[in-house]
DNA sequence: CGTATTCCCTGCACGC
DNA sequence: TGCGTGCAGGGAATAC
């Protein structure tokens, strides 16, 4: 479940390992994964090419090369990293990228929900034409907020989640969030007082910042290329907390189900 | 235009 | 112990 402090994380660690290097060969397990687009296409654009650097975009990581960008999104259960050369360690890396220096990049997912693409130079890269503002990067103000969130009738917490609006927040930090900020998950997002715009706008870079700080959150599958675990999942005030007392009034925390998502909120202090 | 629904996929917790 | 069931969820596609 990465999202934007375990992307982030993940970047951090292989762009150093990656930057520089030339991409020998690109197999692909699966063809869907990288529709519309096929194995021989991408592997034949990416071959011989260098990368200059590695980058993220929301939940989106661009390994930019020479040739053109291969754009990647973990999904849920996708993984990236380095390792040395040599048989596949296991039945779940989808694609292996070659080295000139003896290593191999690897996409590991079991669930094999997590997609690739490769954009040629000058291509406009559509996912990321309509992704929404940068958290940990783009000051926010509440009249720009109010005006993203004016024709909205959908309660705040599905909003966060929408990638149009921020880019990077994923279904735990939503909660999160929204209890940072002591707001009801169900309130209208067009409905929300300039006060409560201020507090959103204040908590949704502080959860992202401390979660990265932790090196994120590892709950069933997500761990660093240097296989370090996240740490954030100890710091939840919320999330899988269901029935447990609220670290701020005590009262028993709740869980709903909005847009076929668990929400996880105090109905006592947010209101 | 916005919103709701479905689908993709596998591991794992859970109950019997 | 073994097996079936349902849930985890980001984003695209689809229907309305």
């Amino acid at each position: 479940m990465p999202e934007l402090p375990e992307v982030e994380t993940v970047v951090r660690v292989i762009r150093p390992q990656l930057t520089g290097r030339r991409i020998a060969c690109a197999q692909f397990a699966i063809a869907r994964q990288l529709a519309p687009q096929t194995p021989p296409d991408i592997a034949r654009a990416l071959r011989g090419s260098r990368i200059r650097d590695v980058t993220r975009r929301g939940k989106y990581i661009r390994v930019e090369t020479d040739r053109g960008m291969l754009l990647l999104h973990l999904r849920m259960t996708g993984r990236l990293y380095v390792r040395p050369e040599g048989k596949p360690e296991n039945v779940y890396e989808r694609a292996r990228f070659e080295l000139d220096n003896g290593r191999v990049l690897v996409f590991h997912d079991p669930r094999t929900l997590g997609t690739m693409r490769f954009f040629a130079p000058h291509e406009p890269i559509v996912p990321l034409l309509k992704i929404g503002w940068e958290p940990l990067s783009e000051r926010v103000s509440a009249a720009a907020l109010r005006e993203k969130l004016a024709r909205r009738s959908q309660a705040i917490k599905p909003v966060l989640l929408d990638q149009t609006v921020w880019a990077g927040i994923g279904n735990i930090y939503a909660s999160e969030m929204l209890w940072e900020a002591r707001i009801d998950p169900r309130a209208s997002a067009a409905r929300l007082s300039s006060a409560r715009l201020e507090r959103i706008i204040e908590a949704v870079p502080r959860v992202l910042q401390r979660a990265l700080d932790r090196g994120g959150t590892t709950l069933r599958n997500f761990a660093s290329p240097d296989g370090i675990p996240g740490a954030y999942q100890k710091e939840f005030r919320v999330y899988e907390r269901e029935g447990e007392p609220c670290r701020r009034c005590g009262r028993p925390l709740r869980r709903i189900v909005q847009a076929q998502r668990s929400t996880y909120f105090c109905a006592t202090c947010q209101r």
